[in-house]
DNA sequence: TAAATTTGTAAGTGATTACTCACTTTCAAT
DNA sequence: ATTGAAAGTGAGTAATCACTTACAAATTTA
């Protein structure tokens, strides 16, 4: 990936965001970018190709937060840096994320191999510290996570409080 | 609204919600909707004079459910009923609601009248329980129902035993 | 340094888009 | 029965779309 791919991708990223997978033209994508409208397509076959380039990209660096997650023992501790993800969004990657929410109701490929098992590792906390149905804690945790998330990137929430307000409902505040 | 229009009305929500309001042409749903093309433009001036008129007829109908939740006193019935909200969507009202859901990412009405009117009805009910923070509870519930809708929209989730587990953790089993 | 490969451009391409317009049909009110 | 408005049509419009292609500059390889 060269400077100016990267380029490319974090501009196509940034439009994607604010205006939409369709309502972004390659050609407003390479007028931003300062770069010719061929050069996209050079780069990355297609308009499609440019968007699996950004969500290769983004999800590289996403997974890494997962891996923090799955890799605590502790299962308190790790149900409460898994609540915390959410909350914890580097504004800068709040552009990539948008992009991804909005993108889940456009398409069927809303799960992916990190999250099964990032939600596997939730189940397992769950059973250690023997709840009564795991299945379904972990997936009010991912309930819980898809909300927050929202709210923090559609809405300035106050985020703190809430945070504290969640691990007060799961006794975490340790 | 004669009953061509609500016709055209449906046809669209449907298209729209599959395949997002920039995925789908106004050629397209003429075709579906079994009219021509122009009539649209007669009847909503332009596609985006379509789309409103699906938001406001759709509105009209969620409103009686948030209604539905203010005009409780009990202030636990209240909160047990705003939780059950997102469980107890028609599948027949599913296309809207994910065409909403999706909407929610490209524009700025993320909020309305009737749903601050909702918001408030749940501060008032933490507030008589005597919660800590009924403010940071009530986002908590907006949180959980964003969340919730979510799941149930896109995945095929067990909707039954997930409420049961959030009921229990506000203790409203009853 | 010469050749070959990659990077980049600018001007196109046909297809599709939202929308218009001149026109016809339907139908209720006088 | 006549009129006038509303409902409905379908061919057309300019603009925009993703993408191609012929070519030039830059960079790497031999």
């Amino acid at each position: 990936m060269t400077d100016k791919q990267i380029n490319i991708l974090m501009t196509a990223m940034k439009l994607f965001a604010s205006l939409g997978f369709d309502g972004t033209s390659t050609k407003a994508i390479a007028k931003e970018a300062g770069v010719s409208e061929g050069l996209i397509f050079k780069h990355f076959k297609n308009k499609e190709g440019l968007l699996e380039a950004i969500i290769n990209y983004g999800m590289e660096k996403a997974s890494v937060y997962f891996a923090e997650v799955i890799l605590i023992s502790d299962p308190k501790k790790r149900i409460k840096k898994a609540i915390s993800l959410p909350f914890t969004i580097d504004p800068n990657e709040n552009q990539f994320w948008k992009l991804m929410y909005a993108l889940k109701w456009k398409r069927g490929e809303y799960e992916s191999a990190p999250l099964a098992l990032f939600r596997a590792s939730l189940v397992d906390a769950f059973e250690q510290l023997g709840y009564e149905s795991p299945e379904m804690e972990a997936t009010l945790i991912e309930v819980i996570i898809d909300g927050v998330a929202t709210q923090i990137l559609l809405k300035n929430i106050d985020a703190e409080p809430l945070l504290e307000t969640i691990l007060n409902k799961y006794s975490l505040k340790q």
